[in-house]
DNA sequence: TCACATTTGTCCGTATGTATC
DNA sequence: AGATACATACGGACAAATGTG
């Protein structure tokens, strides 16, 4: 008899049951971005619940990054999507706590970002062709007035992932963007070789025209390897509002 | 100038200082794992705030996993380490979000998986090979006696992840597994098909033991292609524990 | 088994701050 | 400026869980 059928019936406590049912409704479609729910006081009437109660399970969906909360008239608790800021964050701490290094999250942005691509190779279609080109044009203009192209720069590697027409990719490829910038703009060197990335990105797309999976993937690699030198490793100056004081 | 610099002020509830402050005392290393915090009553007259606030303030260091919290005599806060497992839980959040079709996530996991054992190739240790063995080997056992090995199936993956060395890799791979979970439960045969994993299993050590990388990739693919047509599309019930009557 | 202490979980009443009308 | 509708925060109380003697 398999054992896991007899789930562990942890003893959750009110919010947290409140806090996912109202994850489920999120997650079924019911609730989207956007929609507003009840007030503290009245989704706790309806859940029958204290206040306290429904105000943790606020807690627990803010920092999960699927609600915000506004103060005063008018205000209240908000459907938000807000979840990669939140995986960043996260990412974050885990890194200010040595559990994870740029130098892993590199090796695993150079594989992830391969896949992509070479899956995007098999799937792309001729209007994800058309918005690339138009990316690495708009890029090259800026660059040329000296201007930065690091958005277009990072939004290349977005509208590859949706060339790949899968949400997994789309997904973790937010995820990725939303770490790269992060650091970036803690820890990167103080000027941007957003040049060579839209060098490269021409190239890549060239690449793809030409049917040329392996060179494109060369390429890619290539930039990867190139822009994550210019990210240096975290200090320890363990940032921050307070001195070690105790409590 | 950069506009970064000038940060946003935000007025921050005072639940969440109090969290950041013993945030940036783990980060710090003032605090560790294990550690005892005094009782939520004692820790708000410290801080001289209301218990409704300090217990906010716990709830985001829960999860962020920074903290548990017990029950009952002789228990209360503890710093803990759970970090990892609560991104991977986010990465899951963000992935049932899109609405995934069972063909997308067959072919994110091959694509996946196949790139953490194409690390775990190069990195893997003794130790990591004996554990995979060991696995394999309970499995089979288990299938012997008839029972269920699926555990045992999701854990070689797990195994491999890890013995790639790579955490973000380790992370994937258990939103990977959730999220497999998650559709298994949704839309899964009656019956697993424990047998063949466990023996494909086998083969995928045999290979990297003979350092053939190819084979072993080869036999990792179809092994998950054969897992995923376990799956299939029952019925559009659309699950979950709620009827979507609003709350 | 039984009381007892400790600590979280939960509820209520009330007061204050804040943003919009 | 004043009223309104919110979140934020405090303090007191009791219930429930958990370990000790």
């Amino acid at each position: 008899m398999d054992k896991s059928l007899f789930e562990p019936l942890e003893s959750k406590r009110s919010f947290e049951e409140i806090s996912s049912n109202i994850k489920s409704l999120i997650f079924s479609g019911a609730l989207k971005p956007g929609d507003r729910l009840p007030s503290e006081i009245e989704l706790a009437k309806q859940y029958k619940v204290g206040r306290q109660t429904m105000r943790e399970a606020f807690r627990i969906l803010e920092l999960s990054g699927l609600l915000t909360v506004q103060k005063g008239y008018g205000g209240g608790p908000i459907i938000h999507d807000n979840i990669m800021e939140r995986i960043s964050d996260m990412i974050l701490d885990a890194m200010k706590l040595e559990k994870l290094s740029i130098q892993e999250f590199t090796t695993a942005r150079i594989a992830i970002e391969k896949v992509i691509l070479n899956e995007a190779f098999d799937k792309i279609a001729q209007e994800d062709i058309t918005l690339l080109q138009e990316n690495v044009a708009i890029a090259k203009r800026k660059i040329k007035k000296n201007q930065s192209a690091s958005a277009e720069n990072f939004e290349f590697h977005t509208l590859m992932a949706r060339a790949s027409k899968n949400n997994i990719f789309i997904v973790m490829e937010r995820a990725i963007n939303a770490i790269h910038r992060f650091l970036r703009r803690k820890y990167s060197l103080p000027y941007n070789k957003t040049k060579t990335g839209a060098k490269a990105h021409g190239k890549i797309i060239e690449a793809i025209i030409e049917k040329d999976r392996d060179k494109a993937l060369k390429i890619l690699e290539k930039d990867i390897i190139t822009v994550s030198k210019s990210l240096i490793p975290i200090s320890d100056d363990s940032s921050s509002t307070n001195s070690a004081k105790g409590f």
